[in-house]
DNA sequence: CTCCTCTTTTCCGTATGGTGGAAACCAAGT
DNA sequence: ACTTGGTTTCCACCATACGGAAAAGAGGAG
């Protein structure tokens, strides 16, 4: 852990502060508070304004904050929001079906799960919340690899011998068709899993919501009618996020 | 117009923006794409965390914007929200009141007008948008001034022989009483107005709605007429942005 | 359990980026 | 037209931020 001292970015910063208290300053009064020469302030605002985090107001020589962390709180709160949002719907969710339901986003390549509802039934203790997992041998990954959230694989591991390591063979087009994918003892023997796509305000799929439990119990025969289930979860917990049409 | 040279300030927006895309992001990630070295990488990043801007993803050395950059949109909406939030509001007050119809806020010690729909008997063409108006002769500024919003001024000038001098007989007692605030020809001769206040998502007044107009017809004895209906403009404007009580 | 690989984190000498100060420029008020 | 106070520009200097080396840590393979 350092000590934050890079002396320029914390001034940046508590000039933002100072912003975001005040509603708008001028330059003189924000080197007062800083205890900064004026055109240390003013070099400072300019390469906040750069970066359009800082924006002047109307009259000359008086700042604001800026649109450009309206949009950085937007992809801060995204996730937070997706986390939140789709708890409720996973609950139902797990009820429903009765296995372990879970939110997956991309991330570096990898299905990377956000949050995690046990299933009434559950035998393993397993949390997967941050855990990443691969993209083609899971549900949530096989959804946002044909969904275009996550580029392929240069290399498909193997995992089980049921693991699928030909791109070709993953059924991403049928996926997109069906609007949901499966795995069935892919990633672990005995371990099935369905998911479907979560949609953003703009419609593109940012998250995967999946079900995953013993393939005993979430059977072959079982898919189809847990993925028009999943399905539906999916859309809500995308509504809840923004996405209406 | 500066050109942004800080280097590392400009260093720091650009983690930021990475940050904003990509969702979380490792030390050697970050300086890979910043062309700089690890080392730096991270010292920037220590500033940032130290800032609140960005936060340690669960597993060590990965980087998310922090819940620091949601405070400070927070505030960078605040103002925006009203401004949108209030126009239909002041649309319908212009019209029911038959006056000109503007929304102040708190800045510098003075009431600065962020909004203005105008009555459809104007007979003025005055902008007062943007404009900082004196607190104790308007009555958006009485209504800052009784609810702690703005601090008393030291000296209160005088604008026309009816402009109140003497703080002790603003009645900012009463204002709050009352809920509405009015002046009668204390900024200018023939120009009367009622103000009604605007409280933010905890309650604290953040804004002022007023209506005014010529005194012949904003006359004395429609005061109170005119404060009940902006009393309850402003409660509408109030819930817009988030006063639920 | 050991070793390897890669990343994170720390430390430090150096040079360059950021500083304060002076001054030019600008806007508002009298 | 002049004054006042703030904004903005320019520049020499030095203190801070840099990159590099290395220590520490984590995860995976054998």
């Amino acid at each position: 852990m350092s000590n934050g001292s890079v002396q320029s970015v914390d001034r940046a910063i508590a000039i933002l502060e100072i912003l975001a208290r005040e509603g708008a300053s001028r330059v003189t009064d924000l080197a007062a508070e800083l205890d900064v020469h004026k055109s240390t302030a003013f070099r400072l605002l300019g390469a906040l304004e750069q970066g359009g985090l800082v924006e002047q107001s109307g009259d000359r020589g008086r700042y604001r904050l800026g649109f450009g962390v309206v949009r950085l709180a937007g992809a801060a709160t995204a996730q937070l929001d997706l986390a939140k949002e789709s708890r409720a719907v996973c609950l139902r969710l797990a009820g429903e079906v009765g296995e372990t339901v879970n939110v997956a986003v991309p991330q570096d390549g990898h299905a990377v799960n956000v949050s995690q509802v046990r299933g009434p039934s559950a035998i393993s203790g397993h949390n997967w919340v941050g855990q990443r997992t691969p993209a083609h041998a899971t549900s949530s990954g096989k959804v946002l690899l044909a969904f275009g959230a996550l580029p392929l694989p240069e290399a498909l591991d193997r995992f089980t011998p049921l693991t699928i390591t030909d791109a070709r063979l993953l059924g991403l087009e049928e996926i997109r068709r069906r609007g949901w994918a499966f795995t069935v003892e892919e990633l672990e023997l005995g371990l099935n899993a369905v998911a479907a796509p979560v949609r953003g305000s703009d419609g593109a799929v940012v998250a995967a919501v999946s079900a995953s439990g013993p393939s005993y119990r979430l059977t072959p025969q079982r898919l189809p009618e847990v993925g028009e289930i999943m399905t539906a979860g999916a859309r809500e917990i995308s509504q809840r996020i923004g996405y209406y049409r």
